[in-house]
This record gives C-alpha cells, structure tokens and sequence, in this order.
DNA sequence: GCCGTTTTCGGCCCGACTGTTTTCAGTCG
C-alpha cells in the first residue's frame, strides 16, 4: 500500500468522524497525519522493511503507528470499514457546500434522513430545511446557493492563473485613495500550484471606502459577506476573493496570519503561547501589550525566528531549518541561466528553431537545447534519425554565426511501451542534451513503467527524465510509477530529474524535490516551451522549487554548460 | 489522537462574520 492510499484513507477517517461529530483535535490528528504521509519523503513500506518506527514521525504516535502498520500487512483497517458503513458514501458530499459544516450536515442527515445533495435540493425546495433547529430561511437559501455553486465548481485553478487575477485585483486596488500598502497573500503568495480563492489584504484607514472600491472590482458577481474588516465577494469566473483591511500597526502581522499557511500558523502560535504571547492577525502581544507587527519580520523577531520564506510556510521543515538558523537560501529565477526542454516547428512547437533562439537570447539565457519529440510520438511529428541529425546540422550552422548564447543539440527521446528508447544509441550518442519520457503506455502497472523510467535512466546518453510522473494538474492523475526507485536509479547512473515548469505539470512536484534534494540528485527545471512566450514560464517552475527548498545549487541549469557537463561526468 | 524545559492529564491557534438566537454555535480562513 502506498503513502498516498495511506493518506487517503486516514483523510476518510477524518471526514467521517468530524462528521459524527467527534472531538475536533482527533478529527485533527487524523487529518495531520494523513497530510504527513503524504508529504513524506520515502514509503512507509520502505521504512517498515528498513526496521523504522512509525512513532518517530511526528504527529504519529501508538494509535496511528499501528493503524499503519495493519494497513501495510492487512491492506485494510477495520475502523476504516466500520465508520464507511455508518455513513452513506455520498452524505459526506454535504461539506463541500460553503456555509455547510459537519453539524448541521448531521442534523441534515439525521433530522431529514437527506443521504444525497438531491433529496438535499428537495428539502430546500418544499422548505423542510429551515424549520430545523439552528437552521432558518436565510440557512436554506445559503444551501441552494451553495448547491448551485458545487455542481458547476471548477477546480483550483493554476497559479498562473491566479496571477492574472492577482495582478489586475493589486492595480484596481491601487486605485483607492485609502488603501496605503496591498498584497495578496494566501495560497498564491506561499506559490502553490494550485489556488482555491485570492487573499487581498490592505493597509488603509476607511476601511468602508476600501470595500466600496473592492465592490466595484469588474467582474464581481455577488458580495458573500461584508463585516466591518471583512470582505468576501466571488467574481463571475466562480474565484472568491476575501479582502482584509487592518490599520497599519496590524499590516506584517495580518499579512503572516492570511499568508498561512493554516498549519504553519497553528505551530506558530502554539510557540507563541508557550511563551507567554499571543499572535493574531493584529499583532503579537504580551498580556494584551502590543509588541509588534507593523511588518511579518517582526513578527517572527518576537519569536526568535528568521523571516521565512512564504513558499516555505506549509509546515513541513521550516520551523526545524529556522531552529537550526539553516533556512535555505532560495533560488531565485535570476540564478537561472539555461532552458533544456524547449520544442520547435520541426514537431509541435508554435515556433522556429531560429524564433525560439533569438526569444532565448533576448531572455538573456546562455544556452538552451533544443528537444524536439522522437518518432513516436507521431501526432506531435516526431524526428526520426535524419530528420533528427538534419535539424542538428542547422543547430552546429547556427551556432557559427550565434554570439552570446550556445544552442545545444538535444531531443526528448520517448521511453517506448515495451521498453527501451525511440532513437538508437548511435544516434543518441551525437547529442548534446538528451531527455527521456514517457507519453505512451501510460496505464501499465506500476512494475512496468517504474522498469520502463529505470532502464531508460541507465542508458549513457540520456542525462535526465523529462516530466518524471506524467501529471496533469487538474487533469490527469500521475502514472503508477515508484519514485523510489526511479531516485535510486538516477543516484546510481549520475542522472537529473525535470521540473518542467509548465504551469499545469510542475513535475516533480515541491515534495518529490525535497526528496531528490536529500537524495543529492540535481533537478532541471526546464519550460518545456512548445512557444516563444512560454519560454516565460521558466518562474512557475522555479517557485515550485522554492516551495520545495532548492537553492541554485541544487538547481542544475544555475550552472555553466561546462559546469553541467561535468556533473553527467562528461 | 498527539504530546510534554510547567504537564503522563489536560491541554490542543485565534478571531471575524452570519444566522439564529436573546448570548451563542457553526463555519471559515
């Protein structure tokens, strides 16, 4: 059993049992614990044949230590099948209606016998619902209105995406004569790859004035509340935004609080309390003395703690680097001075081989490869070994007349079906740069495509795995594929791994690369640029290695061709 | 269910907003 069903079964549990309404800080452990399995770094399988004690991981203790060890030998847990029968499946569907927790989901359930968000739409409709104790007119409304919005809810959309968003809501903010400083904080500032809502807080000193301004944001579709600092209106497109406005003594400190992340604000302010503070979104304080929080540095000043990162804020390593002052210096996109996955008009690229060279260049890259796709891949056009060796002759031709930037002779060689590559080795051995991936097969077992990815990783002219687990964000799940293994093998071969920096890959994701990064195997972020314009999105990938803790030197396009090649022992 | 430089029991982050109440529970972030 893996990690993630591991985890997933303990999020059930957490579910379920806040639905039964039990104790929230059980409820929580189950919940903790389901995101500390799936964060971590090795399989549970793994550390349990290696002789490890499930209770030295934190926020696991001898309940849930067993509970693991049960589902790694048995498959299944006993709890687990029980609290599933005491709950119909489609009843927990109840908590995802904004304004529709556990409670008044179980009064639903229990009052009204409602198992299905349908008889649950009836019940409103013939206004069962708000006879309810706790429950009222406006409660019913809530619930269609709700209804409405989860059946037509789109996922979490792209960072990329909300930055869009993000940068129109700061300028249209900027507009208010009363809003002194703004940011928007949340998921999109910790640089997640995916953002529920948008977080905007501000600095001001009419805080009616500012929310008059925020109601007239285009787009705004419905105002959801509107307290006296608190704001939340949803905008056509379905985002939610919730705005914050504190005076200026509170700004640093309301940014930490709406920063986040939740987990990491509960570690933190549980610190605080054991010595004798308190931190909220207004400041910190000593018996109601105000100290600070005019900034989020002093904030965390208070506490004896570096400023950390917002990409770090997710309650994995931080508060540990931050004890040991060994936070990691981040890279930053400047650091970066290559693009090694980039496609051209030969197969499915929007531009030429000449546009995408002088859009690199003017990028201020020193070299790129150019990786266009094998033979397989034939909706995409992919090069066979002429065609391939032709377009490299043109590269060796532009390079004679190219100052400032080194264009590399690459290609993204496909990792076939049954194994093995698409291009022999003789031509393989000709290239500068090659690529591995998969794009085909992409249901087989997990034996399969671990052994396909493996193989591929000990042939002597592939330097590194492109898009390493096939996801799409919001897409497409990963393939079945034993990461494990894959950075064994990369380990023992001297090999790279890709974060591609598409916005809808990222992959590997900020967890793996914590993992390859204790396994000191050199990521490459690359943009995969099927377009001139994408070649822009080489920032999303570096944010994602940011979250994951990477410094340039864990980075292997921070380095110098030469530098690079050294590092595959060429 | 977890955890311990006050603690092996009794805590577990903290506050805003809403709707239903008439002082507060539930929800959310």
């Amino acid at each position: 059993m893996t990690n993630a069903e591991i985890a997933a079964i303990f999020d059930e549990m957490a579910d379920i049992l806040d639905f039964q309404g039990a104790n929230t800080f059980r409820v929580r452990a189950y919940r903790n614990a389901s995101r500390t399995v799936k964060d971590l770094g090795e399989s549970l399988a793994q550390m349990r044949a290696a002789g490890g004690k499930f209770m030295d991981i934190d926020g696991i203790g001898k309940d849930l230590a067993e509970k693991i060890t049960t589902l790694l030998e048995a498959g299944q847990l006993q709890q687990h099948q029980e609290l599933r029968a005491a709950v119909p499946a489609k009843v927990l569907l109840m908590l995802r209606i904004p304004g529709l927790g556990p409670r008044k989901a179980a009064v639903l359930y229990k009052e009204l016998g409602i198992t299905t968000l349908e008889m649950l739409r009836e019940a409103c409709h013939e206004r069962r619902v708000r006879d309810l104790k706790g429950f009222g007119a406006k409660t019913e409304d809530t619930i269609l209105k709700g209804l409405a919005f989860v059946e037509t809810e789109e996922d979490r959309i792209y960072w990329s995406e909300a930055d869009i968003y993000a940068q129109e809501l700061l300028q249209h903010m900027r507009g208010c004569m009363a809003v002194r400083q703004v940011e928007v904080a949340g998921s999109y500032r910790r640089g997640k790859e995916t953002i529920g809502d948008l977080d905007v807080l501000v600095d001001g000193n009419d805080s009616e004035l500012v929310m008059d301004h925020l109601g007239i944001f285009p787009g705004v579709d419905d105002v959801l509340a509107r307290g006296e600092t608190k704001m939340s209106i949803r905008l056509a497109s379905g985002i939610q935004v919730d705005l914050r406005v504190v005076p200026e003594e509170s700004f640093g400190a309301a940014l930490q609080y709406f920063t986040g992340s939740k987990e990491h604000n509960v570690i933190l302010r549980s610190r605080a309390k054991a010595r004798g503070l308190k931190i909220n979104e207004w400041g910190v304080f000593r018996d109601d003395k105000y100290l600070g929080g005019r900034t989020e540095e002093e904030i965390y000043d208070a506490m004896n703690l570096p400023c950390m990162p917002p990409e770090l804020r997710e309650a994995r390593r931080e508060f540990d680097w931050a004890d040991m002052d060994d936070i990691p210096e981040l890279i930053e996109l400047r650091d970066i001075r290559g693009d090694l996955h980039m496609h051209t008009t030969e197969t499915d690229g929007k531009a030429t081989l000449e546009e995408m060279v002088a859009a690199a260049k003017e990028k201020g890259h020193e070299y790129i490869a150019i990786t266009d796709h094998s033979k397989r891949v034939t909706m995409a056009n992919g090069l066979d070994g002429p065609r391939l060796i032709k377009q490299w002759e043109q590269i060796d031709k532009l390079n004679q007349e190219l100052t400032g930037i080194t264009v590399l002779k690459g290609v993204e060689v496909d990792i076939l079906e049954k194994g093995g590559l698409d291009l022999e080795d003789e031509i393989l051995a000709q290239a500068d740069w090659v690529v591995a991936s998969i794009h085909f097969g992409q249901n087989q077992s997990r034996a399969q495509i671990t052994q396909r990815i493996v193989d591929a990783l000990a042939n002597p002219h592939v330097c590194a795995i492109a898009h390493p687990t096939g996801r799409l964000i919001n897409r497409r799940k990963a393939y079945e594929v034993d990461l494990d293994a894959v950075y064994q093998a990369a380990s023992e071969h001297g090999k790279m791994l890709e974060l591609n920096a598409n916005p809808a890959r990222l992959d590997l994701n900020d967890v793996a690369c914590m993992t390859t990064k204790d396994h000191d195997i050199p990521i490459v972020i690359s943009t995969d640029a099927h377009s001139t314009e994408r070649l822009n999105g080489m920032r999303y990938g570096v944010l994602q290695a940011r979250r994951a803790g990477l410094t340039r030197y864990d980075v292997a396009n921070t380095r110098t061709w030469n530098q690079l090649q050294r590092m595959l022992g060429r």
